[in-house]
Parts: structure tokens; sequence; C-alpha cells
DNA sequence: GGACATTAGTTAGCTTTGCGTACTATCATG
DNA sequence: CATGATAGTACGCAAAGCTAACTAATGTCC
């Protein structure tokens, strides 16, 4: 990647931010049925991450606890995911997820699959390296604080 | 980028969908006040791309006419386009940017410098490389129509 | 040990932004 | 001129975000 001549942060910022909604609004379209990207994202977290508070779920999707008790509450009607009260703190409940919710997930990843993948399949294996960069560095843009 | 172990395409597309989901969020709560991420997105083309219809915005924007309906009616009323009327064609309306519009615009790619492009210019040339193509590539991903 | 602050989570109501269906107005074509 | 296609709109629904205000449980401090 030596001699790419260097890139205008603000030009790529606007690029990004438009790439970046266009993507998400067609991954909603392509969406499982059965499974909005919302929950699909709650539910990819708590399996990556093992059981959460919904708090920590909240925070970790950078989402405020009003939202998250939603999708929850959407989640636990469905059967993806289980609520057990916290024994020491009654104030928390620990979210995990069901066997239901893992199928689910399973699902939702192939038909994913049936989408994106097949076109990353088509793409250059430079390119598909470049995407797995930008993942990375998309994520951290997203997350952080400041 | 040679010697880069090769990426699987279910794997990168799993990466992908939660990092541009969160990516796009994210972009929606740093958006300027007063200008929307659809009405920026849409405003965006109309000044990239010249006069353009409804239709070809819609299509453009990879979203359904009423959708875009609405979006152009916000944006009329807030007086960042006009409508003119087809002199020859009397079901089609032109869309043009105002200076008002144009205006916002810039005012909201500053906004989103504050955030966004602080964060672009702290990576380094080859991050900004990365994203800069990935840029390219995600809006062909999200593009096509297969 | 009781008053007060903090924390986890919920409820309620608003907004944005997507969708689909069904409609109107205009144009094109036989 | 009747019939069909096309551009755009109206309407209603759902998802997913927000803030403000609340409840219940826990901590803290005098």
């Amino acid at each position: 990647m030596r001699g790419t001549t260097d890139v205008a942060p603000a030009e790529l910022a606007a690029r990004l931010r438009v790439a970046g909604w266009r993507f998400a609004r067609r991954m909603r379209r392509e969406s499982a049925p059965g499974i909005t990207p919302t929950v699909h994202a709650a539910l990819y977290s708590i399996e990556a991450h093992g059981p959460m508070t919904a708090g920590q779920l909240a925070a970790h999707e950078h989402v405020q606890k009003p939202t998250m008790t939603r999708t929850i509450a959407s989640m636990v009607e469905q059967g993806l995911v289980t609520r057990t009260p916290d024994p020491l703190d009654g104030r928390v409940t620990w979210l995990q997820v069901t066997p239901e919710g893992r199928r689910l997930l399973l699902r939702a990843r192939r038909r994913t699959d049936e989408f994106l993948a097949k076109r990353v399949r088509d793409l250059s294996p430079e390119d598909r390296a470049a995407l797995d960069a930008a993942a990375g560095i998309l994520e951290r843009l997203a997350d952080g604080d400041r």
C-alpha cells in the first residue's frame, strides 16, 4: 500500500458517512424475516460476550437504556433470550441466549450470506483484505467516546 | 498487500454487517442539528448530480418512492430544495438545491468534521487508504441489484 | 439506623425513516 | 377514445432511536 496518495480526511469522512448509511439501509432491507438488524446485533453481542446485563448490553451497543429495554422485551417475547435476576443484586437481571436464539442467529447468518457473502466472494482478495481492515477501523471510529 | 491471508467471505460479511450498522447508528447520533441523515444524503445526491426528479432520487438512494416523497416534502418545507414542474411532462417535477440548502450542506459537513474527520485524521495513512478503498467497495456492495 | 444519593431498569411519549397498498394525474399507444 | 404505463402522493404500519420521569434496589454517611 506504499505510494498511495494520502487521503483528505474531510472528503473521506463525507464519503464514509454516505457509504455507511447506504450500506446499513441495504442491510436492513436484506435482513432475514423474523429478525431485525437491532435484534440481530444484540443477540450477536450476547452470544459473543456470554451472559450480560441490560445496561452492559446498552453500553456495548452504544444505545440508551430505554431503547435496549424494548429490544430485550422483543427478544424475550420471541424466546431468543432469557432473563435471570441476579441473586445478590436485586436491580440487575442477566441475559442469556436460548437454543432458539442460537438457531435463529445461525439462520440469519446463512441468510445474510445469500446476499452479502455472495458479493464478498466476487471481490478480489485485495478488496476483501481492504474491507477486512476497514471493518476494524470502522468499529473503532464508531465506538470511540470522545 | 501481498501475503495477506485471504479472508473468509462469510465471516467478513458478518463483521461488516455489525460494523456498518453500528457506524450508521453513530453517524445518526452525531449528525448536525437541523439535518437528519436521510435529508443529508438526499441533499448531497442532488447537489452532486444536478437537478433530479423524485423518482431518480429514490432510485439513486435505493428507497421506495413514498419514502422519498416524504423526505422531499421535508426538504421543501425547510427551503433546502425547490420543485419545478417539467414543462413538457406534467407528471415529473425537477428538484434543485437552493442556496440555503447548499449552506446547510456546508455547515453539516463542518459538523461532521468535528466528529468523524477528527478521528480520521488520527489514523495512519495506511488506515486512511484502507478506508478510502473500503468506501468505494461498500457502495458497490450496497448498490448492486441482484 | 434512617435520610439521601446512586444505580438498574422500565414506562411513556415523540421523532425519524423505512415499508406496502392504493390512489390521482399525466402521458403514450392501439 | 379507451386502455395501459408512469410519476408522484396519501395513508397507515413498524422499527428503532431519543429524552424525561418514574420505581425499586443498593450504598453511603452522619
